[in-house]
DNA sequence: TATTTAGTTCGGAACAAAGTAAACTAAAAA
DNA sequence: TTTTTAGTTTACTTTGTTCCGAACTAAATA
């Protein structure tokens, strides 16, 4: 694969990226902002490149690289002498993406536990069910750990 | 907790669920619907007491349940010599979560994988960033069909 | 056959989200 | 001090979502 081919799978590659991100709520100019800064070989981008690359306005720009800095997924740097900011994607703790998971899990189960707790019969069948799902839940939460240490201890 | 009281906590309790999944990207009388078949004592809802209970139109609850069965989430059985149809939700696999996780990962490491290909430096920074949380996926990927098992036979 | 029941579908109103252009700000350069 | 640079904020437009009422359909009952 030539260089130029290349390049415009990469660009392909960041719009479905893009659609990818908006379906887990996303918008869509963040969203293909991201795509742009892991996708492309270039590892920092100027608020000029990323306006120039996505062909947006600066002010969508701005909104979407605030929105990814908040959500702690972008960074930026800047070299004395250089008022320019660099973007780059944040190098995040690497388990970031099963704490996420973990977190949905903890919330998703206190909701069953408080459903439970409202039930007048907690034996009905939608608590038996509810219950089970619960101590799933629980089990899982448990293990992530002992398997966090066990991928770190493998190498 | 008198039966009063429980009552108006179920009825908060459907708000704040309805809240929770309407982040998740549900629609806002959808998520009340599943929350309303969730948290009350009662397991089966015609659909007259849904729009009733939720005081919506009969278009929103068409809908709303349209779209909850299909994503399968809800059910409805009907009794003979009954025309009404009576929604629960479905007892779905107690895994579900969890293979909807494992189907998240799996995505989302092919599209790492993906920008991994078209890099013109396999060895850059985020090549290597990825590279590492590619890894980090495969390993839960590959034991999560063990804690299932474990799961299983725990008891 | 006419009416009632149990929902579905259509059309539109109200509101929210996402993007733009243009005005603005704050710091650096001339 | 004035101008330029690098973005931010504001005001507005476009687009999309969500809901409702009203008209409709299909099956059962009278």
């Amino acid at each position: 694969m030539n260089t130029e081919e290349r390049i415009k799978k990469q660009k392909q590659l960041i719009e479905t990226m893009g659609q990818h991100y908006e379906k887990e709520g996303m918008q869509p100019v963040a969203g293909r902002t991201l795509a742009l800064l892991m996708v492309m070989d270039k590892e920092e981008f100027t608020f000029d490149e990323i306006v120039e690359e996505l062909q947006i306005s600066k002010s969508s720009a701005s909104v979407a690289l605030k929105l990814l800095q908040v959500k702690n997924i972008v960074e930026y740097k800047t070299h004395p002498g250089d008022r320019k900011r660099y973007f780059r994607i944040k190098r995040q703790e690497p388990f970031l993406l099963i704490d996420d998971f973990k977190q949905k899990l903890t919330r998703d189960k206190q909701i069953l536990e408080e459903i439970i707790e409202l039930k007048a019969d907690p034996n009905s069948e939608n608590s038996q069910f509810m219950k089970n799902l619960i101590s799933i839940m629980e089990f899982f939460l448990d293990h992530f750990e002992k398997l966090k240490e066990e991928f770190l201890k493998k190498d």
